[in-house]
DNA sequence: TGACAATGTGACAATTGTCACATATGATAA
DNA sequence: TTATCATATGTGACAATTGTCACATTGTCA
């Protein structure tokens, strides 16, 4: 997470900083980007560098958040005015994740972002971040409760979308290291989202 | 993975490597081990640091996977000879995961070695061997066809078997960074398996 | 104005992975 | 046996990189 100094910076300096390390993590792997480079591009000096962001991984996370915030955002919108059973909307979800993470959106920097996708960084920044929404939803117990599941807790509604973001994680990297296809992946998750909902049922 | 000529080594000076390596890492964070102080311990050469090695985590999960080797085979032998409901071996299992993790099976050094664990190496070596094993494991499909389950074809099995993983390792992460106890981590992935195992029944 | 906090800077030591070259090993033929 | 060659293994200098830190500059408010 960058820190309060970067997100006051004014906006010249911070695009100047975000567009130079998007160029860099555009047109290397994870591994290969180089701080000296960024720094050098946004003419940004080190130590600066370094008050905004942890590491590469932080200042990579940041962007990969930027990006990924649009489809984030209208997923929640939806499964906030949601009528529909919970597990549709889920598998709605990650239909359109793997499509993002095949299409960016339609976005053609997000595209070629993504190309260079570390995954390590990509699941961390999902599982804190889904974790932390659903533990402050509170429409979330309502979601799966209102008629058919045996959940009762909030601990178990949190429990439940674990079960489901790790899942389906492990299905979309297997997908993202191209073991399996895209359909295969959909598959997947659908018999995934079965047997957790069964399993879920009063 | 360490490579052939790694492998090739005389005992001596790969227990030299293996020694400096466990001590480097049982009194140092991960991203604190330096392998320059290792190979200067080891009084091996830099070059062919690299020739045994990838780089750090490559060497730190080869020592993580000789300490947790033991833990593993012990579990696959239950499981070949498995006369009990499947579920009910792998609680048993993940449990027993739980412990290793904290007290390294009663071994000191094991035990000093995880406590400065760097947990995405451990899930990195997991999920690849467990992957494979079951892959591999001809015996899986009969195990949880046996009787009540509506688990056809081993694509299936390898399924179930990764989402119990995956979301045993979300469990073990929240145990291991302290949100949860070991308790609640154990009272969670009771929790899982029923759903997972409810939601196979035929 | 002064004085305190926030932000910026780049030299620095430490580290990393690579590479061209050196040495060892072992197999084969004269 | 010895010479020859190929392959496997070892070596450390090297350029590139990283994160830190003591110090410099700028901003803010009384």
């Amino acid at each position: 997470m960058p820190t309060a100094t970067f997100n006051n910076l004014n906006s010249e300096k911070r695009k100047r900083l975000i567009d130079a390390a998007t160029i860099e993590f555009i047109t290397n792997k994870f591994e290969k980007v180089s701080i000296n480079k960024i720094i050098a591009k946004a003419k940004i000096s080190r130590g600066s560098f370094y008050q905004y962001f942890q590491d590469k991984e932080d200042l990579y996370i940041y962007l990969l958040e930027q990006f990924h915030v649009k489809r984030v955002t209208k997923c929640y919108e939806k499964i906030a005015k949601a009528n529909e059973d919970i597990f549709d909307l889920l598998r709605e979800s990650l239909y359109e994740e793997l499509e993002f993470l095949a299409n960016g959106n339609n976005d053609k920097v997000t595209k070629k972002f993504l190309v260079n996708l570390n995954f390590s960084s990509y699941e961390k920044s999902l599982q804190n971040n889904i974790r932390k929404r659903i533990i402050e939803n509170k429409e979330a117990l309502k979601l799966f409760n209102k008629d058919k599941y045996n959940l009762k807790s909030k601990d178990e509604i949190v429990l439940i979308s674990q079960m489901i973001i790790s899942s389906s994680l492990m299905t979309i990297s297997l997908y993202n290291e191209g073991i399996i296809s895209k359909i295969e992946a959909g598959e997947q998750m659908d018999k995934m989202l079965n047997i957790i909902r069964r399993g879920s049922l009063k």
